[in-house]
DNA sequence: ACGTTCAGCTAAATCCTTTTAGCTATTTCG
DNA sequence: CGAAATAGCTAAAAGGATTTAGCTGAACGT
């Protein structure tokens, strides 16, 4: 009831609850009545009005008062979606404190927020259109409907966009079409006549063009499609589930190519139960954003893993749009590392195809 | 230059500078110009020395300003240090913001923000005593040296730790010596006679207890101390490398505990390629915070990860301390589930040890 | 010539908190 | 008893940005 929708609390609504001043209210709340000596009980009735009216300060108010002389806070946030793959907010956070730690001065400090929202309901994420919340923006794992809202509403800050590239915002991301074609290659090269792809129900831009330029390169050298999986979210476990699917329904497959490390993960899970072997019987490929591919059994084959780099170009990049830079970059494409392991490479030669 | 140690650039040092009012200063800086009519010539002058001056708004007045009337924003922050591990925090992150869009409404924001320190050094994070930047804090993956900082220091607003115990605030951990003692328990039923345990260099509260438990319930079975290997960093290179070192230099171990679960996926690989066998040679017990132990080759056996559960007791609390409830309790322990996979079955029986 | 409209701008209030200087009434001291 | 000290409190300013109401001068209409 304290709590009415009309007005917030603030220390004049309790100092005339009170009947002191305002001044006593904030002496008490910074719990420094003792030094100026304020009588115990007036301290004890306002202690209790604060715990009554459900007092909340005002961090605004406090901030704009009290720092306001020295430092300058800069806000940042990383805005990223509830239902995306830790690794890549991780390493943005990491790359981000860094950066921020080294410019950090008596002067200017800085705030690393992260904000969450729900996979392509960017636009009902309140408060985002604010120009009083950021300094600066780096988003990430957007969905096509994100991408409509931001190309119409410009966001009253600098943005740095990853893997996604947006008309009116800075973007960086892994160059179009290498990543599903350079899979398809490894797949194809080791021998593998019945590709497929598995990915997440939700695209994003990047995995879809991954799945895309797989089924492209698959076309260009066998002359099919290959099959297409789907598993329900990007968890092990969906990953799984999707894969003991098909090999239930009779579904065939020597060769796979999983858009995300995740989906990795389930997918070695699921093929080992159905007792077939990697690689002889079904060769993997994946993506290689977080450290894990290497400790597979047998170690993981990628195509994929550009985070550390488009990290290493999204962080300076939105540090100049602080700056105000004039000539910053509208989009910066990053070739991702290719590392070729136990998973692709079979001890039977790939037999020759016809036509190659 | 235009940066000076002296004092912020604000709207009125541009005023000043162009020869015009705050106002039209700030009315450019809100792009309102065209339906406030400023002249185009102004608007130009006017861009030119925000830009020249190097302004940066000041988010504080300008949040004063506007949100004033109807939102209060509620400032949350997620503390941890550099050097843990990422499942954590995420997790944190989920819950608490998934409690903060239930709690969201028209006249209630909150903004969820991650700040990283250096382990052990949480004293030397600029800000944390001020009252100006927090309404409340969860802390996390504190060292002994930030423990004994928070134990003096009380910091101006309520704070949750997870994973520790500290006299002054609000605590979630582990049942202390449940997971030492109940993994030791579950290696020596195996059969296990060389136990060891893996732990990263720099030891948490909770990490110390595992071990130390761990060592008292080998003790006191098998009447000596266990194995104590200890990896540079927690990433599975590292302890990968720690357990080869061991092997190489002639050490032996048939059942393993690791204490925590990015360290199970490096001794893994160790033991793997070192030609032994999961369980068989070495049985392997570790932690499932993170949902990757199911997905082992083999499955791994997981006598802790009580992450979930933590920090579903975490969150709730730190929005009761907000509310400013009096009778929160000063310390939760939660008991971690425990799941028993195939690292720990081994095929042949256990032999009988004497005396049991 | 005078009222009206409009372009182009400004003064001042407001948001909330904290701190400084200072006020009043009472007590203490010489 | 008068002066000084003290307890206990308050008024007011400051901090930065935004917005509302309103001002000034020029153009326009009659």
């Amino acid at each position: 009831m304290a709590r009415g929708p009309k007005r917030p609390v603030t220390v004049h609504t309790i100092a005339e609850h009170v009947g002191v001043s305002a001044a006593a209210v904030s002496t008490v709340l910074a719990n420094r009545h003792v030094e100026r000596r304020l009588a115990p009980e007036t301290v004890e009735r306002i202690r209790k009005a604060v715990q009554e009216l459900g007092y909340v300060p005002n961090m605004a108010g406090r901030r704009l008062r009290v720092q306001s002389s020295a430092t300058r806070q800069i806000d940042l946030a990383i805005l990223t979606s509830f239902e995306a793959p830790l690794p890549l907010v991780s390493q943005v956070l990491h790359a981000l404190q860094q950066a921020v730690d080294a410019q950090t001065s008596s002067h200017t400090r800085y705030a690393v927020s992260i904000e969450m929202f729900h996979a392509g309901h960017l636009q009902e994420k309140p408060g985002l259109l604010d120009a009083h919340r950021y300094h600066g923006v780096i988003l990430t794992n957007t969905l096509a409907d994100d991408d409509d809202f931001l190309a119409r509403a410009r966001l009253p800050y600098p943005v740095v966009v990853i893997g996604r590239r947006i008309p009116t915002c800075c973007c960086v991301l892994e160059t179009p079409g290498f990543v599903g074609q350079r899979s398809a290659e490894v797949l194809l090269d080791a021998g593998c006549r019945q590709p497929a792809v598995l990915h997440g129900r939700l695209l994003t831009q990047a995995t879809a063009e991954r799945v895309t330029a797989f089924r492209r390169a698959v076309m260009a050298r066998l002359g099919r499609e290959p099959t297409v999986l789907e598993s329900e979210r990007l968890q092990p476990a969906a990953a799984s589930a999707a894969l003991q699917g098909y090999f239930a329904g009779g579904g065939r497959c020597d060769g796979l190519f999983t858009v995300t490390d995740s989906l990795a993960v389930g997918a070695y899970h699921a093929i080992q139960r159905s007792g077939r072997k990697i690689p002889d019987d079904v060769a993997v490929v994946g993506v290689g954003d977080f450290e894990l591919a290497e400790f597979f059994t047998p170690p993981l084959s990628t195509v994929a893993g550009a985070n550390e780099a488009m990290v290493a170009e999204a962080v300076p990049l939105l540090f100049r749009l602080l700056r105000g830079e004039k000539n910053v970059p509208q989009e910066v494409l990053v070739v991702p590392p290719v590392y070729l392991r136990a998973s692709t490479q079979r001890l039977k030669r790939p037999r020759k195809e016809a036509g190659s």
